[in-house]
DNA sequence: GCCTAACCGGAGGAAGCCTCCGCATGTGTG
DNA sequence: CACACATGCGGAGGCTTCCTCCGGTTAGGC
């Protein structure tokens, strides 16, 4: 459940090509964003595309290598801010931590939601993993009374996340270019509190 | 500045084809998305791709012919209101007929948001426009005190893209599927009354 | 140094986008 | 009614991307 993992330790020449095409997909994932050509990436790395498949069998499979530490780190940090902080104050920022971390590359956000439809990947188990890390943030700032109680993990995923989407949309645009704290920030305002306000 | 505008009437046959054209895009748009392929939605018309590429140079151009007059629904739609409706009943009715329209399609938020990067195309003039229709009722609600006054246009609007965006994104999962009204429900909720609560 | 399991790489097919240009046909005119 | 030509048709073909398959190569244990 690592990436490697340990079934078999790896060919030397295997391992190198491993390594070089994941620093390779970080560039193009960094310069043109999820959707990068894998051929591309194959190409940059020195390897055949019959190589990069075996290595990787599907884009998710890919950005589940490419992320796996920060997803675990993500995952860790909710857990660390629950045993340090005030419920509500540790929701807020572990949520902020949480934008940065979807906008990392453009389009991320998208291939996240994605990827939860689709149960049998190890991106999906990740992304379930986060969530379900999120979720208890939530229900910990919501019996402290800081967020309504009506709200369901999965509404709080699906504001942010496209809050982080409309963003990711935006950048590079000569509109007034949104930041996605200022959106966040609108969010978690309109959530606090009991209920409908009045 | 209307679909086939008057330059030269067009050729009975071209206009045949230009109708059929269009019938078939709905259908696939419904079907498939807004993604969906070109090549087969010529052929399901019964023309050539070379047919089909001179009435629609770009699928952003076929969007725009698809969606004429919903948009121009939409944009009238909010003068009315603003005429005849209460500040803030107004944007908020108005922001639901927005969300449903944005639903017609799978993809279709995106390529709405997508547009607004390319002045160039018909599709971001009625993009624009509707926006501006939009942000003339944020700012009456915001006059009367129903919404808080330090939100700009353009951050409603990635607030409410961001939610549709998300809600699109989930329909079809065994996940709790989420309401898109429910979502809009929220955000408003938290954008009235003035600034931070405390 | 040899043998084999493990690994490599690229040919090739499918799909989509879009352009180009020789050919057909509608239509205004004489 | 027939003719000429502007207008419109259609699909071949170039390009990109995805992904599979399998004959050839090589690392590394013995």
């Amino acid at each position: 459940m690592g990436g490697a993992s340990r079934a078999r330790p790896l060919r030397a020449d295997a391992r190198a090509n491993y390594e070089r095409l994941l620093t390779q997909a970080r560039l193009a994932f960094a310069e043109h964003g999820t959707g990068a050509s894998l051929e591309e990436i194959a190409r940059r790395a020195g390897v055949g595309t019959g190589t990069f498949y075996r290595h990787f069998p599907s884009r998710d499979a890919l950005l589940q290598a490419v992320l796996h530490d920060r997803f675990e780190r993500l995952r860790a940090r909710a857990d660390a801010l629950a045993a340090t902080t005030e419920p509500d104050v540790a929701l807020t920022v572990w949520l902020r931590e949480f934008v940065e971390f979807t906008g990392a590359y453009r389009g991320l956000t998208a291939a996240l939601l994605q990827t939860l439809h689709d149960p049998s990947t190890e991106l999906h188990a990740a992304c379930v993993a986060v969530r379900a890390a999120g979720a208890t943030l939530l229900t910990g700032a919501q019996q402290v009374g800081a967020i309504r109680s009506d709200l369901a993990a999965p509404e709080l995923f699906a504001l942010v996340s496209g809050l982080s989407w409309a963003c990711e949309q935006s950048t590079g645009t000569v509109d007034v270019d949104l930041h996605v704290d200022r959106l966040l920030t609108l969010t978690l305002d309109g959530l606090r509190a009991g209920g409908t306000v009045r």
